[in-house]
DNA sequence: ATGAAAGCGCTAACAA
DNA sequence: TTGTTAGCGCTTTCAT
């Protein structure tokens, strides 16, 4: 019966056989049981993601809608965690839901990786954190752009929010890193939250140091940029060039239209779905981190 | 030793066998596993949330991340499912997880209740999908604001997004359901997609309908009608005033910035987290769903 | 090809 | 108060 419910491959049995077992279990309304399944397999088909607290742009549904459909291709079930402060961490949440696999977009430390095949993950795969991250890529690429316009003074600006200052100061990397690859100044850094005024400021900041292109943050800092130009009555890309990331739906129909980077999530999700079968067919417990810089591209529209 | 490690109440126990006990899981890095304990209660700790396809506003996450703090406060864990249509039905994952409660902000039909049931949730807990339906009362909030300021044509901005308009025609009918209420005629209903000109043509329908004051679908939609209306030389609120819904951030450095109505994503997750923790005390299956209205909240810019 | 049975790691009822 | 044991619903090995 096992062997027909579960359509066990390499077994020969015999058609009628099979109907009959099939046909019973209609008639019994059966439902197989997971967590019994579980306890005896010694594997569940679960597979965790973990959403960091930031989102990395609120696109991130298109990510996790292509890895559960490509992992539900092989028989794998996808359920999200999302970070909090106060939920439970991810290992316990890991351990309650018997996931054999955990996956994630920001990068992990050794500890929590261990704590996390501690909690009986057999796989656990997360993005890198070398070089090629995708924080850095954006602020790489964004700066990439502006020099490739032809600006020689790069600005760039923070939010002011606590967390999203600290997303901000990695893609920062990248921006300083392009910078010299350019054998420019490093950028010039300045902070902005969503209010009028303090973009206003921070366009004075960075016109008294003649600056004419900006990276912003994300697209939203970028608009409020845009904002605290207007309030000056100046113009991008005329006065000051100013390019945003994650390309959220307001990006395009900003005064101007605002050039971003955007994250080719679905493209992200399947590779790291086919990451994932790979990693729990082979048994590798912690395979090397994904990088996904290919993931990124660039949008342009007129703010640049 | 099991009563021990799970602390059960109504038992007294030694405090140095107690000791012994957890002295030698410690030493023996004991982990309890999930899957079995779920097997031998017969019940889990686990609680399933079902997140829609077309995102409530960006800050679900305050909702999430509330919801999952209350829960674990009672020991229980939270998951998410987010739908999409290739990856497993919902049915299937609450399976899967072993899930004993399921909830989320989408009303949901008798046969998903039904089957939800089947699939193991003891509990199942949605949104209500009666007269106080969230979705309506955005609408109806938009248009009573509208009205309080002495508009007495109002006309309503469909998303061209074909998922975004049907939750858009849902909260029409909370604005439909007011102008009715203030004996007005149903609000001129026009379509915009996210683009400069589409939103452009839909101010100059709006206008030969003499409306003059505008519900948009969502904050994304109403910042794009904002840029129809500059593109007409025309202004908000002085031509048109324009109301938006969900209060994303942008909405605040729009120009001008957006009125706009917000759902009280925190209020929202506890209240539920506590009716989930009820009815799985109570044992009962399908609690009277809740409604929301009293969670939602006029947010007032320069827009209206 | 099929039937029988030994667990998987727990909980909870029962005995001692 | 503590020890013993029968399952929970499945998978998988071993006989038949």
């Amino acid at each position: 019966v096992s062997f027909v419910l579960n359509n066990r491959p390499g077994l020969s049995i015999p058609e009628e056989t099979r109907r009959r077992v099939l046909d019973a279990a209609r008639r019994l309304d059966y439902h197989p049981h997971a967590s019994a399944r579980a306890l005896a397999a010694g594997r569940s088909d679960i597979v965790l993601l973990s959403i960091p607290d930031l989102p990395i742009g609120q696109g991130i549904s298109r990510f996790v809608e292509e890895l559960a459909a490509a992992l539900a291709e092989h028989g794998l079930t996808l359920v999200t965690h999302l970070a909090g402060r106060n939920g439970k961490p991810l290992p316990d949440v890991c351990a309650a839901v018997g996931a054999s696999a955990v996956t994630g977009l920001e990068p992990l430390g050794a500890e929590m990786v261990d704590a996390l095949h501690a909690a009986g993950a057999s796989v656990v795969l997360f993005q890198s954190d070398e070089e090629g991250s995708v924080m850095r890529s954006v602020g790489r690429i964004q700066a990439e752009h502006l020099i490739e316009l032809g600006h020689r003074r790069l600005g760039y600006v923070l939010s002011s929010d606590d967390a999203l200052r600290r997303m901000g100061e990695e893609r920062l990397l990248g921006t300083t890193a392009a910078c010299a690859a350019a054998e420019l100044e490093p950028p010039a850094v300045v902070t902005a939250g969503l209010e009028v005024d303090e973009a206003a400021s921070a366009v004075e900041r960075l016109r008294t140091l003649s600056v004419t292109g900006v990276c912003a943050f994300n697209d939203e800092t970028a608009i409020a940029v845009l904002a605290g130009l207007r309030e000056h009555g100046l113009q991008a890309p005329g006065d000051i060039a100013v390019i945003g990331a994650d390309d959220i739906p307001t990006a395009a129909v900003a005064t101007p239209p605002l050039t971003s980077v955007r994250f080719n999530l679905p493209q992200a999700g399947r590779r790291r779905a086919e990451a994932i079968v790979d990693a729990l067919a082979n048994r590798a417990k912690t395979p090397p981190p994904q990088g996904v810089g290919a993931d990124l591209q660039l949008v342009r529209r007129a703010s640049t």
